[in-house]
DNA sequence: GTATATTATATGAAAAATCATATAATGCAA
DNA sequence: TTGCATTATATGATTTTTCATATAATATAC
């Protein structure tokens, strides 16, 4: 009898991210990076700003891990905060001009990554992945 | 200018996998249980002894985090730990009787959840998801 | 408008995770 | 065998995360 988890598949996906992640955190790492702040920085990245709220969703992080994250993150000069002028219980977070540096330099290497990754799939096979897993977190309406 | 998190890969798929599991993870919520403690129950399923190592892997948890956790699931009794014969080192961890009890009706659940999930895909689009996922995370040689 | 419900973020207290390193068993070379 | 590198787990100190709840702004019903 073979483990659960071997054919389970929200394990094997779950599993398979992080391993196919674990190379280019390994080299945050070695910049000193959280992963948590990359991936806020990338959330970020270009240079879109965000909630709280909507941080936390794209980052997987719970609403006051998210709070104490970016309140670091602004102490170390990476992002401003900002209420929002629409709605005042909002708070707008964007780069700094520092932030942008750091989040630019980190894309570019995670892209270099990405491509590494992907190489020794098929082009088609990427693309087909890329929708599935966008359709899943951004599920567009059905007719 | 899109997100740079919404092309890609690797931000996608977490935010897909997290996506997946968030309905069943609230089911173990309710239940009281971590997610963590739900990993290590799916990896010793059906009965399937693992080593720290070898569950710090499979859970997505550092080594000292899972000595910790292993603590507290064997002061609760769900699983029992034992020196290993053949490594001294090594620590086998297994599940209590009432560790399977639980574990059983969790992989129960988690089963008619991954139904419900799948549901909507065709047989061999999961089909082929679950062998590339599962390459992934042990790779089959190559000729 | 007022009262009530809902939503967004913040915060104190507590639990959990992590880092750095210790301990101990094993493997390996000479 | 001895010595040294490697591997597996444990642990002290610290940082993060989390839970529960507070605060404040907005939406809704009347």
């Amino acid at each position: 009898m073979a483990r659960f988890t071997d054919t389970y598949l929200l394990a094997l996906m779950a599993q398979a991210s992080e391993r196919l992640s674990s190379e280019f955190h390994a080299e945050l790492a070695r910049q000193g990076i959280p992963v948590s702040t990359w991936r806020i920085l990338a959330t970020l990245s270009p240079d879109m700003p965000a909630t709280i709220g909507e941080l936390s969703k794209s980052c997987l992080a719970k609403q006051p891990t998210m709070t104490r994250q970016i309140e670091r993150l602004e102490a170390q000069g990476l992002v401003q905060r900002e209420v929002s002028s629409s709605d005042r219980r909002q708070v707008k977070v964007r780069l700094t001009d520092d932030g942008r540096t750091l989040a630019e330099d980190l894309t570019q290497k995670a892209k270099v990554h990405e491509a590494r990754v992907i190489d020794g799939y098929g082009a088609s096979e990427v693309d087909q992945m890329k929708r599935f897993f966008a359709d899943i977190v951004a599920p567009t309406p059905k007719a």
